[in-house]
DNA sequence: CAGAATTTTAACGAAATTTTTACAGCGTTT
DNA sequence: AAACGCTGTAAAAATTTCGTTAAAATTCTG
């Protein structure tokens, strides 16, 4: 799931082959991991919570589909398919088992890492729902993702500019901030006047956020200089 | 939208190839729209709201990665490249560019239907369609598969645009959605100006779905940003 | 082709938000 | 103590955004 490293399994029987992918995945900066049977493939793609698998159809021990159908009875990570034999009805039956893409051997290297880009992008795409960031501190917690503010569990609204503003105290979150630099992120930079503008709208946020207005927890005031958000 | 009959856009310039998809991919009962040239097939992709996308590298009006690109900027639909040039490096870029798959003519119209259903299932299973096949929160209850909508069990009947945007407001149940975004997905890329279209629609909504249309309890809105569901 | 359903266009009052204006508190300086 | 700089709060006016209605144009359907 790093964005630096994916993981990849190589089911794979034939050595030189094997040894070739796994000496230029990992120049690629893939972690690589191999299997030379599809029962140890399939229990390494349970094993090693892998981005993606480059399986090999003409295995020893068992149907390269009924390995496609194993892994998908569990998993929807990517599979790509490696085959010497290229048989049209081949094709068709590994893409119906669940497999991603099909590529015949021999293949070209480039387009083998292209198609892996494709298969990330897929897995990429479908997983990123559940990444939802939030921020806490106390009883706030601010949904950046969903853009929902809550305070002790209950939902508040903020209006636009308020929003703006405690996104960008979040953005910083600890630091101190000049009253000049935080107006120019949430107005723009012709704004830099404006200095009440931002105690109107502190003041607002507090009254929404804060238990006590008067007696402020988190956003707090650097008298002189701007203000800061206590994590 | 209807599982049953999966949209289809074709965008090829060679007559003959365009005919014989036409009428294979019809005999397969895909809907089928087709597009002579880049700049048309773009458009036919914004306004059929299709499932998948079959796109001739080879167009005269434009490269076939713009065409790619384009259609990427708003939308992640499955496409899959048709394309008599085989060069590794051609198959690489189409595949960064944002396509899903990759067929050198002459292809196996068997392994093009394949790759076509593998096209589908990742648009079923990270998008268009969602996990969930009824959708339902407080009186509100939505059976996505067969496109019924009700309110305390009785059927409310809803026009297209109207289900459409229902859908979307699902598909990011909880999110608040811009103003942009929703256009982009109901009415396609290039309505992003007509914001009013929006609050008719989503007023038509909540006359149909909300207790007291004045006082939604399901289709909020965050004014100045856009609209979300709550759940 | 006619009638119905739907989408688009146009218009206006209501609501929410931003901006302006005004004033009070508080510590420091003169 | 009055004056000053800095800050916080309240309420108004101005502006922007939103909701609703109705009619015109278009598309669908039989």
């Amino acid at each position: 799931m790093t964005k630096s490293n994916p993981t990849l399994i190589v089911i794979e029987d034939d050595p030189s082959i094997r040894g070739f992918l796994r000496t230029s995945l990992t120049a690629q900066h893939f972690q690589v991991f191999e299997a030379k049977t599809g029962k140890q493939g399939i229990i390494e793609a349970s094993v090693r919570k892998p981005d993606l698998v480059i399986l090999d159809l003409g295995l020893p021990d068992m149907e390269g589909v009924e390995v496609i159908k194993a892994i998908r009875s569990w998993s929807a990570l990517p599979i790509i398919i490696l085959s010497a034999r290229s048989h049209e009805q081949q094709k068709i039956e590994a893409l119906d088992a669940g497999a991603d893409d099909y590529l015949s051997k021999p293949f070209s290297f480039g387009e083998l890492l292209a198609r892996i880009r494709v298969g990330l992008r897929h897995a990429l795409r479908s997983g990123e729902a559940l990444a939802t960031e939030v921020f806490q501190t106390g009883p706030l917690k601010v949904d950046l993702h969903h853009r929902i503010v809550y305070v002790n569990d209950a939902e508040v609204h903020l209006t636009p500019i308020q929003y703006r503003l405690l996104c960008v105290m979040i953005k910083h979150a600890g630091k101190v901030l000049t009253q000049q630099h935080i107006l120019k992120e949430v107005w723009g930079p012709s704004y830099q006047e404006n200095a009440h503008y931002l105690r109107i709208y502190m003041s607002q946020l507090r009254q929404k956020l804060e238990h006590d207005p008067s007696q402020p927890k988190f956003l707090l005031t650097e008298s002189g200089v701007g203000y800061r958000l206590k994590v």
